[in-house]
DNA sequence: GTTAGCACTCGGACAAATTGAGTGCTAAAT
DNA sequence: ATTTAGCACTCAATTTGTCCGAGTGCTAAC
């Protein structure tokens, strides 16, 4: 559909878009060493390039700046691959320097060293606990009435939970039922918990344990464990860097956005297909991103998919470098992740 | 030093500065009901209370607004007592709505509502983990080298950790070390727990466990726990509605200010002292806070300080609402908290 | 000691003029 | 049939000048 030359000029519209942040014009375009040639040529060509909406004006006589619709394109057609310097590399590696005891250290510093490398805000989705297989649970009384219930997974993860025990329940009822619990529900996943004790593990409870019922729902409930992948920001006020957001309005919604978590959250999850994913702009369809672009990629351990890696920032986003770094660092993790979790 | 007419006259300044955002000129105060003399007259005062640094022009011929000394003087000794109105004692009693279970839910609660209630951005810091009392130690391993370490504390908050299991420690080595642990330092602070090891328990492991000192630094090191308290924010974004936020390049210092926390907690912690306490612009001493006050109330357990809630503004705050604010919180929160503190 | 009056200052709002980067269109050149 | 040079035109941004209003300081009268 579009021509070569038209193809050349939108990529060198949208490079030094990305690097300027200008409206570029016939002018300065005809004196970059790809075009060889005239500005007139080119004003011709953009006209048409805007009439199929992959540039557009800010004003009547000003230069073409990319559309969403030109950045689609850019990004699914014409990426030039970038190379990572030596110093990113370096920096990458430096994620893993120390050795891993829990996921969620490595997953923040990843966080952190994305935002650093980029410029821009980085989100990491955690891995979800609810794939992690029960390892042990542990009721631990505080008083009379309360008590603190630990389960922790075969990845050292633990999650606790004050709960009330009833009076007439005692202490070695508490035991014995926590043994059973442990014996029956050793390897099951957190997500079939709660299924699992209901259909399998309230009958063996009835016989073994007197005033059983009035503790099931209790266990039950908290051993219903919460399903969403933690969220790690950083970087979050690099945004304010960005010349786009030198309007407070922007940076206003952007930040509320940001800071209420659910929305993003529920962005995020689209983003769960494997490989790299590019949302741009309004495709996001979340107020406060009219003007940012998402990119993902996930991370895995063998086949199963554990998270996501992800990098906020404005719509002229550096996507191809951005694009590269993502790349490493999601399979330096998955394979540090695989090899961590071989050996678990 | 200052004559009951001048103090008057700062106190309105101050007040009408704080309503409206805009300088105070002669005209402006001399309509105010509370004040019956002339313009001429306000000027020749309005000059001399500029000469004693508690106003300032922000040019030649503007009206005046109050300096750092003049809200030091303002907070000291003119605050007007304000009531609180139905609407937001209904909102602080939400915080305790629920029945609490843990600590740290409820100190989030009062962050979120703090900041709702004032438009300001709240900082809470929860109670310190270092004073709560060991309830139980336990370790639960993983695999052939690692073993996940828990520490359940008398407030039902539970500390874990991943650490690595020499190959030399068999399971009831592990099993025998962790009951004498739990046997000697049950109720012991945790600030004091790896003391305690060290000198009174490192002599009994010696005479019942195999390997003793090749697990102790690890046992020792992991109940080291942070003696940081955790930092809880509410309404970041509140600060970008403050008409002195608009420029782009406060808000990004400050915001940086607040991401990076470590200063900004040092700030908190020097906010120690029982009672409210007010630090105005520079007084914080910290970059990004040159247009900033901070207040801070105190919440304890009967006698014992647990913690601080906090509210960041504008120098030009409403001091006096949030003082108030503050006081009932805290207070509020104090009396609860006793109160489930004794049933514990 | 207080106030009215006056000359003066400055910021902000507005309009007019200027500049420069950019466009679209047309006619000539290739 | 493309490409390009040339030209008229547009608009944002900057500069300049003007005016107004809110404010001040000072002085002389009350």
């Amino acid at each position: 559909m579009l021509t070569d030359r038209q193809l050349l000029i939108l990529q060198v519209i949208i490079d030094d878009f990305i690097r300027s942040g200008q409206p570029v014009g016939s002018r300065t375009l005809s004196k970059k060493e790809e075009i060889s040639f005239s500005s007139a040529t080119i004003r011709n060509e953009m006209a048409d390039l805007e009439e199929l909406g992959y540039i557009e004006k800010t004003h009547i006589s000003s230069g073409r700046v990319p559309s969403e619709k030109g950045y689609r394109y850019y990004v699914d057609h014409l990426l030039s691959p970038q190379r990572l310097t030596q110093e990113d590399i370096k920096k990458i590696k430096s994620i893993f320097a120390e050795r891993i005891y829990e996921l969620e250290k490595i997953v923040q510093k990843s966080a952190r060293i994305l935002s650093d490398l980029t410029n821009y805000t980085s989100i990491v989705l955690g891995p979800a606990v609810k794939d992690n297989k029960l390892k042990r649970i542990q009721i631990i009384p505080l008083n009379k009435e309360t008590a603190v219930a630990i389960i922790v997974t075969d990845t050292g993860h633990v999650e606790n939970r004050v709960i009330t025990v009833p009076a007439s329940v005692n202490a070695s009822d508490l035991e014995k039922m926590v043994n059973i619990l442990n014996e029956r529900l050793l390897g099951v996943p957190l997500i079939e918990l709660k299924d699992k004790i209901y259909k399998e593990v309230a009958n063996v409870l009835r016989t073994h344990i007197r005033n059983y019922d009035s503790m099931l729902k209790t266990i039950a409930d908290t051993l219903d464990v919460p399903q969403e992948e933690k969220m790690f920001f950083a970087g979050k006020t690099n945004m304010l860097i960005q010349p786009e957001f030198s309007d407070i309005q922007k940076v206003r919604s952007l930040m509320m956005m940001i800071e209420q978590e659910k929305d993003f959250y529920r962005l995020l999850r689209k983003h769960s297909k494997k490989g790299i994913q590019v949302t741009i702009g309004r495709e996001n369809q979340l107020s406060g991103m009219e003007n940012c672009s998402l990119i993902t990629a996930t991370y895995s351990v063998g086949e199963e998919q554990l998270g996501t890696i992800a990098i906020l920032g404005p719509t002229r986003m550096e996507y191809s470098r951005v694009i590269t770094i993502l790349n490493r660092v999601a399979s330096d993790l998955s394979t540090v992740l695989t090899d961590w979790y071989q050996n678990n």
